[in-house]
DNA sequence: CTCATGTCAGCATCACTGATATGC
DNA sequence: CGCATATCAGTGGTGCTGACATGA
């Protein structure tokens, strides 16, 4: 469980001596290198808690996305949008959830050329459980508390705003509260 | 290129007010799928420079990697483990870059088990060039200066020391500096 | 007609499991 | 012998492009 520690010594770090030698500095390099193996973890860690659950987190944030909305149902597109997914994986996601008993399909009143995805009381049981158990552990972040875990966010928040996810309306509001949500890691932005 | 601005409200902020109006406050959702998005996009970003040279950011650390090297080559097991990379993924990686022409393969004449993947000039042209249009770009963390870049540094490697990539060695040296590093995004811990 | 929505086929990358050959 | 070093086959998840049918 401890796991043998594969290294006596930082990897990013050491790389970065190299780097600064080699190229001169480039703050960056450790700072994305952080981030790719951070989400490598965090979402290792999550993804086995899911797993049980025949869901991923890619499946469970959609599920709870659904739980979110007033009806219980939201049009593809919209998971799409809010996701930050590709519309074919959307269909994907959707497609799964919907094997497992865990959402239903049924076409848009409202537009014919839209369909939506409603979540089964199955599905609503599945996003309680799971979600007890990810809060239990932090969603991966144990032994960060609730400061860092904000500071993660206000940090990363402006590169989500370069990258145009959307516009960051008047208010500092949300930046300085520091908020999670359902969102995720889908689709390609930039 | 601005890319119409896909939604008027911080998706992750919005997400957690409902959250924690749902299931009490959660300040690790915010943090957790902050990272996810954040590794999407600068994953995005760097491959789309990397792209025309054949090759992915993961390829590109392993290139890296053995300029680091005095000899220009390594043990693919070394590779493995610098990059924190399943060794299936190690041999896949090799596979694409021999194929490419960037690295060459050869027997460990120190171990006869073991294979070394060696960097040909063809592959040390290839990463001084691509090296430099990444700097260019600040890897993707445009916008972001030293500092920034620092923090999210120090901010996530708790993160990593905890999934036991490493041991924290006496000094908090390397924290303390901050620095960039070609490993990655491979395979899983925890 | 143009545009949006969703689906499908297909491709590439990647992580991992399990089995295997080889050598320490 | 047990263990380490690759490799190979196969599975599952994901992300994207291109093409398409349908309807606003």
């Amino acid at each position: 469980m401890p796991k043998p520690l594969a290294l006596d010594f930082d990897p990013i770090a050491r790389a970065d001596e190299l780097w600064t030698r080699r190229w001169g500095g480039v703050p960056s390099m450790a700072a994305i290198t952080s981030v790719m193996r951070a989400h490598q973890i965090l979402l290792s860690r999550v993804d086995a808690v899911v797993k049980p659950y025949g869901l991923t987190f890619a499946r469970y944030e959609a599920l709870v996305l659904l739980t979110f909305s007033r009806t219980g149902e939201l049009p593809l597109s919209k998971i799409g949008e809010r996701l930050m997914v590709h519309p074919t994986s959307v269909t994907n996601t959707v497609d799964r959830l919907e094997r497992a008993g865990l959402v239903a399909r049924r076409p848009n009143p409202l537009d014919g050329r839209g369909v939506l995805a409603t979540i089964t009381d199955r599905g609503r049981e599945v996003v309680e459980q799971a979600t007890r158990e990810l809060m239990a552990i932090d969603f991966g972040l144990e032994g960060y508390d609730a400061d860092q875990c904000q500071q993660v966010f206000d940090l990363l928040r402006p590169l989500r705003v370069a990258a145009g996810d959307f516009a960051p309306h008047s208010g500092a509001h949300a930046a300085a509260h520091g908020e999670p949500g359902e969102q995720g890691h889908g689709g390609g932005a930039v």
